[in-house]
DNA sequence: TAGTCGTCGATTGTCGACAGTTTAGTCTTG
DNA sequence: CAAGACTAAACTGTCGACAATCGACGACTA
């Protein structure tokens, strides 16, 4: 008798996986603001706009609910998780938290191919910044710092880290546009890297605290400043 | 004036929740080992067993996917999260990460009461120590530096804790007794805590480095000692 | 008129069924 | 005897259906 081989992680050759294309599509409509914080999902309802039955949908509900995207209330449904600010600050704190961590991890890791990824995604940012796409800039600025993470070369740090980019894209969507100045932004990033390929941990964290330090206090006040997130949609609780 | 219906106290009627339930269970037997790694995870059957249909069980399974016990493999079902060395090399590395900052954290926060429930966890401790009950030991070990991590008032933290501690618990469980001298590992949380008392986060960190270090060293050195675990398995019993 | 109760449509939770795929076991062939 | 082909059983992915429940609205009462 064989021994049944377990899946190793390898790519999935078809995409065929419904499941994932759904989870993939409500992720999209979430972070995008497209279901603003507090609403209902309603199953059938996103079962017939994509051509599906509910039972797909549902099991796509129950991944973004543990990746805390939604939230489950009993007999009433899926609800698009709201946020405090309370919410924010933890978010923060923790992306501080794994951040300081990846950027030591990744200097202690770092190659010429991979500081030369990071210094081109800089210039990208420049790039970016003169598009005057707001999404499309936080979009790269988070590509930067998942960099970062990648380099760190922990897989489970990276995931964590694009959950909580996924509540921050949703933050930042329904704030509106975050940066008065894209390019300056942009030069907050080249410190961080400075500091990466000089390899000292003492500096790579501070210049980490203080490029996400500025981002927290930015945000926490727009949150702050605009506390009724809309709405007329019926909230969980 | 709104008339509501006057908080009277009752317990919240009985969770009716049947993919929670169900996700308790699969989560206990990973956990516990009963599912060892690798083994494949049979709807039916564990539907049969439960007197349930395959619906729920799926959700369940999808909601361990996310929380990474389980991995998904299209078009054949659901398999019992494997670890490799790696794997435990990454979990422990955030793992350290995320209490570092728990452990700073807790000492800004920390009150009377708090410190005091601390202590008692380390009593708690010391008093399992003389049960030979190795399970239990590890339990006991976990809430300790779970309480830290609750002290410490992030709850995306502690869900993060709490995680990492699911996936461990069940590399621990597979592993056997990990416990030498389970006093030994009582007392070594003794400086974690006076640490926090003091609340110099340089201490802290270095205590906490130093104990959760020497676990990974431990459990590592363990995993690679037994490095494949064949599995026969076809389904959990 | 404010608050409560009852009714009805809408929605969820769960189930059983079916088609298509994977797996295990057997047989064939070089 | 090993490797490959073939067959049957087992399993997954998805669907539609149905009962239970929820939320809204209007009728009723004090």
């Amino acid at each position: 008798m064989r021994t049944m081989s377990p899946p190793v992680g390898l790519p999935a050759l078809a995409e065929t996986d419904l499941v994932g294309q759904v989870a993939r599509l409500l992720t999209e409509a979430i972070v995008q603001g497209r279901m603003p914080p507090g609403s209902k999902l309603v199953e059938a309802g996103i079962a017939r706009e994509l051509g599906v039955s509910r039972a797909p949908v549902r099991e796509a509900a129950r991944l973004l609910e543990s990746q805390g995207l939604l939230v489950a209330s009993p007999r009433r449904g899926f609800f698009v998780r709201q946020f405090a600010a309370d919410d924010i600050d933890d978010i923060y704190d923790l992306r501080l938290c794994v951040e300081r961590h990846a950027g030591v991890l990744a200097a202690r890791n770092l190659t010429p191919e991979t500081r030369d990824a990071l210094r081109r995604q800089i210039d990208v940012l420049h790039q970016t910044a003169d598009l005057d796409d707001s999404a499309r800039q936080v979009e790269e600025d988070y590509r930067f710092h998942r960099l970062i993470c990648e380099i760190a070369g922990n897989r489970r740090l990276l995931r964590l880290f694009d959950d909580l980019a996924s509540e921050l894209r949703m933050v930042i969507g329904l704030i509106g546009r975050l940066y008065d100045d894209p390019h300056e932004i942009a030069r907050t990033h080249e410190p961080v890297l400075a500091a990466i390929e000089q390899g000292h941990p003492e500096r790579i964290v501070a210049h980490i605290d203080h490029h996400i330090g500025h981002a927290w206090r930015e945000v926490g006040r727009l949150v702050r400043e605009i506390p009724p997130i809309a709405v007329h949609v019926k909230s969980p609780t």
